[in-house]
RNA sequence: GGGAGUUUAGCUCAGCUGGUUCAGAGCAUCUGCCUUACAAGCAGAGGGUCGGGGGUUCGAAUCCCUCAACUCCCACCA
């Protein structure tokens, strides 16, 4: 295949993974027997089923798809499972708001009606992101593609449900819960997120019974509107403020209900008046000291937040506009003392935005301490590695700390709960409803008990139920814990995911995972930090200032988008990502491009002359190698053996960025910027066959080592190398090998290198041209790089390299390391210029020796230091004493 | 209120258990080049008291203390 002429990622991304699906590249099945590959297993988090791609998923996916890829070229059988989530409360708030447009209330229809549109949305709108991803080029295995609530799936939760509460671990009970006035549906603590708000706090009057002054205890609240709710007022027993309010009573203003004054030291003297109201269906503590005290709760809210007919005022009304009035007409009624500013945490429904409620309810529950146990033992001794390890701190404190987790959801969208009510009380948990029927016979005692007599719970199970099982339900094995599937990818071994999420989903999955069988679900959990703008904001939809996905891989392809996420990420660390990190990426591209473009006309060119030597009949053999492609090569195979073992340690700690930075520098200033420049036939003249061999078997390595980062440049090059067959793709070849280290040749190449710099300084210095050839002569000892003089010669536009032992005046001069090299300029040299040049340099090494031989002087040092540092200082000593000499000289002889 | 993290060049970040001329990289900037692979390029250059202060040490960007700024997480103070 021949490349095209430009690089228009455009034209060949979609082409590419078109063809690496329709050969099943990425589908992975298990292997055994003396041959099998290893596993390298990963499961995406999985989006939600009606999301589309945004910055976060083009991040975190193109991370997994770098290191699945990588895996993949080493040599494992990788499988990369997607799927997406049903996002229970976010997905049915779209599908009420659909209907509302429809003018369709959610009420109006029955359970069954409300799933059918739910269905169709979700069989409309799903999957668009998992389409977005093969744009992106992640390498899922799409035929194992799932769905949190696919049959299969529904039944593992269910399974699961089942297991859990015959363990003893699931309960039913009413307790204050987080309460969605908005969704109305029941929170858990994750999906409450809490900020900080201007409010105002209440003093109100409670007036004492039975005292004919007025008398009154003043009660702070932000809240007014629960004074309908209030049950009691409490104090701190030892606050003599109100000793004399012991065992009275007073009137709840407005209200009028009368109730009595109790003593707790819950109360902070400190705060506010020291005296606290008590609405233990609507507060937290209020419900701990309401039931210490066997106190009344009255829920006075509807389940939208309007206030309910319990006491009979503001029937109807909401709580925020209840809360205004209650404060005029307290204020008209006497009763409200004062009212100041005031800034509190008010938590707010992650998924609605609406101000929690905190609300009695009767919900199900996990208990989460014996499942915390374990889970959090295999973070903290790194059988589950963190990176960054700083989240292990965070997830010690959360899972220590542990509470009970809400599971049920007032909602439709989900799996529902598999709990089952006698018509005489009590109720059953089975995975079928005729399993059901059996266990409710049994324990109704009363065999004519009919299906119709058995009333499921309505509520659904919390999303994150689902997923906590994600690792392991994709391979079915919940229902079928020893199928081959399990057994071979189970557990995973890298995760890539938000820290965000790291509560609701990836400690979930370690309990899950060692409860349901014993493993740890994964090896390690890379956690990406959040995209932010250049001016470091969260991007969203709000602010607008998410850039669309996929308009940028339009503009930039996927490859460029892909590198310039790579490039400014770094694990755990916010990705603070701009735009002009993917036109690098994109240059990068172009640049891989064009150099093949270089490489294809070299061996175009063979090739005609090849052709041409056939017709007429005369010797078409290659000239021979010349002495400087032959180094070049040599050199270029250490140097990509060395980043191919530097990218391995990268790798291997999961630095991604460093790893791409190391292959894209390799790429195009080694491989580019030096290799290709060496061996470049003179204008018109053929390359060798040797040295264009190596080339092509170079590039070609090149793109495999860049394959796993830019997927498709990489894939479309790698058939413009040779001609291959459409299963010779670059993405199914392994991932070349490191031969032997070879760091002194490397070094000595860079001194070459950098004697090449310093001529082209003199050239520029002199205004020389290429073209014209200088003479370089040098004082060669140790430090000279002699064996790739002839790179040296023709990088550096040389006529001839002599060896001399002395300095010519009209010679300009320079020094690598030891080493004095000479530049014979004529007339052109300029002696002052030069002579200010060589005293810098003197005066910059008499400091720098100065500083060494203050260490080496200092007797603690010699003493102290281990003997390798004070042998480096030695040899800085020993060079610096060569250069200052040398440098002397060189003074004098211009001086002369 | 508690905890964690960050602060190094204009920007984004490396710099692992203190010691290689350690003060780095990429991008951006500036200078000179349209040199037949690439101007999405080539050859170069400039740029930082490593947040402030104090300490430990022969030696500190690196360890300790302290102050400051920013970020995140957790938490029931009305």
């Amino acid at each position: 295949m021949k490349s095209a002429e430009k690089y228009l990622p455009g034209e060949i991304e979609g082409k590419w993974y078109e063809h690496w699906d329709s050969k099943g590249f990425f589908h992975s099945e298990p292997e055994s027997g003396p041959n099998a590959r290893q596993p390298y297993t990963m499961v995406i988090p999985p989006p939600n089923v009606t999301g589309i791609l945004h910055m976060g998923h083009i991040l975190n996916n193109t991370l997994q798809d770098v290191l699945v890829r990588r895996a993949r070229m080493m040599g494992k059988n990788a499988c990369w499972v997607p799927g997406t989530d049903h996002a229970s409360i976010a997905t049915e708030a779209k599908v009420v708001a659909k209907l509302a447009a429809a003018g369709i209330s959610k009420n109006d229809l029955t359970r069954e009606e409300f799933l059918k549109h739910a269905w169709e949305w979700k069989e409309e709108h799903g999957g668009m992101i998992l389409r977005q991803l093969r744009k992106l080029g992640a390498s899922c295995d799409w035929r194992r593609t799932k769905f949190t609530m696919d049959a299969d799936m529904s039944e593992s939760v269910v399974k699961t449900f089942v297991r859990l509460h015959e363990k003893g671990l699931i309960y039913r009970g009413v307790r204050m819960v987080n309460w969605d006035p908005a969704a109305q549906t029941a929170l858990s603590d994750e999906e409450v997120v809490h900020r900080e708000q201007q409010g105002k706090l209440y003093y109100l009057r409670y007036v004492v019974e039975g005292s004919s002054d007025g008398e009154a205890v003043i009660v702070a609240t932000t809240r007014p509107e629960t004074i309908l709710g209030d049950v009691a007022v409490c104090v701190n027993p030892a606050d003599p403020r109100y000793a004399a309010l012991r065992g009275r009573r007073v009137t709840v203003p407005l209200v009028g209900r009368s109730v009595p004054v109790i003593e707790d030291d819950y109360v902070d003297v400190e705060f506010g008046t020291g005296a606290l109201k008590i609405t233990p269906a609507h507060d937290v503590n209020d419900f701990a000291i309401g039931e210490k005290f066997g106190l009344e709760a009255i829920d006075i809210f509807n389940p939208d937040g309007t206030i309910n007919d319990r006491v009979g005022m503001y029937v109807g009304e909401d709580r925020f506009a209840v809360r205004e009035k209650i404060a005029g007409e307290l204020a008209a009624a006497g009763l409200m003392h004062k009212a100041e500013d005031y800034t509190n945490k008010v938590g707010f429904s992650e998924r609605t935005g609406a101000a929690i409620e905190p609300k009695l309810s009767m919900q199900w529950f996990v208990r989460m301490e014996s499942l915390a146990e374990p889970a959090l033992k295999v973070v903290m001794d790194d059988t589950v590695r963190f990176v960054p390890a700083k989240y292990k701190n965070t997830y010690n404190h959360w899972m220590s700390g542990i509470k009970d987790w809400c599971i049920s959801r007032q909602l439709w969208w989900g799996q529902r709960i598999p709990a089952y009510f006698l018509p005489g009380g009590g109720f059953v948990v089975a995975e079928t409803a005729s399993r059901a029927l059996e266990l409710a016979r049994v324990q109704a005692k009363n065999d004519a008990l009919q299906l119709s007599d058995l009333r499921q719970d309505e509520d659904v199970l919390d999303t994150w139920f689902s997923s906590w099982l994600w690792p392991i339900s994709v391979f079915d094995g919940v229902r079928n814990p020893d199928n081959a599937d399990i057994n071979y990818y189970y557990p995973t071994a890298d995760l890539v995911t938000g820290p965000d999420i790291i509560f609701f989903w990836v400690a979930r999955m370690i309990m899950a995972g060692l409860d349901l069988r014993g493993r740890v679900p994964f090896g390690a959990v890379y956690f990406t930090g959040l995209v932010r703008d250049k001016q470091g904001r969260k991007m969203s939809k709000q602010l607008g200032n998410s850039p669309d996905a996929l308009e940028l891989i339009e503009k930039y392809g996927a490859d460029g988008v892909r590198m310039g996420m790579m490039l400014s990420t770094s694990a755990g660390n916010d990705v603070m990502f701009d735009e002009a990190m993917c036109e690098q990426g994109r240059n990068f591209g172009n640049k891989i491009w064009n150099a093949w473009r270089l490489v294809e006309m070299w061996r175009d060119a063979a090739n005609e002359k090849c052709e041409a030597a056939a017709t007429s009949d005369s010797d078409g053999r290659s000239a021979p190698q010349p002495e400087h492609s032959r180094l070049a090569g040599e050199w270029f195979e250490a140097a990509l053996s060395r980043t191919l073992t530097d990218i391995e340690a990268d790798f291997a700690e999961y630095r991604i960025s460093d790893a791409l930075m190391k292959a894209y520098k390799l790429f195009w200033d080694d491989f580019s910027g030096w290799y290709l420049e060496i061996v470049k036939p003179a204008y018109g003249a053929a390359i060798d066959n040797a040295t264009l061999t190596e080339a092509v078997g170079f590039f070609e390595r090149l793109l495999q080592l860049l394959h796993p980062f830019i997927p498709f440049v990489t894939e479309e090059l790698w058939h413009c190398t040779r001609e291959r067959g459409e299963n010779d793709c670059v993405t199914v070849s392994r991932m070349p090998a490191v031969s032997a280290s070879q760091p002194e040749l490397l070094a000595r190449f860079d001194l070459m290198r950098e004697a090449v710099t310093a001529i082209r300084a003199v050239r520029r210095a002199r205004n020389i041209p290429m073209r014209d050839a200088l003479e370089l002569k040098v004082v060669a000892d140790e430090n000279y790089p002699t064996e790739f003089a002839p790179v040296l010669a023709k990088m550096a536009g040389l006529g001839s390299i002599d060896a001399v032992a002395e300095k010519n005046s009209d010679w300009e001069a320079f020094m690598v390391k030891t080493t004095r090299y000479f530049v014979p300029v004529g007339e052109r040299i300029d002696r002052e210029a030069e002579l200010a040049k060589l005293r810098e340099e003197l005066t910059y090494q008499q400091q720098f020796l100065a500083m060494v031989m203050k260490k080496l002087s200092n007797e603690r040092f010699v003493a102290s230091a281990p003997a390798a540092v004070v042998a480096t200082e030695q040899a800085k000593r020993t060079d610096a004493e060569a250069r200052i000499a040398a440098l002397g000289e060189r003074i004098a002889e211009m001086e002369r």
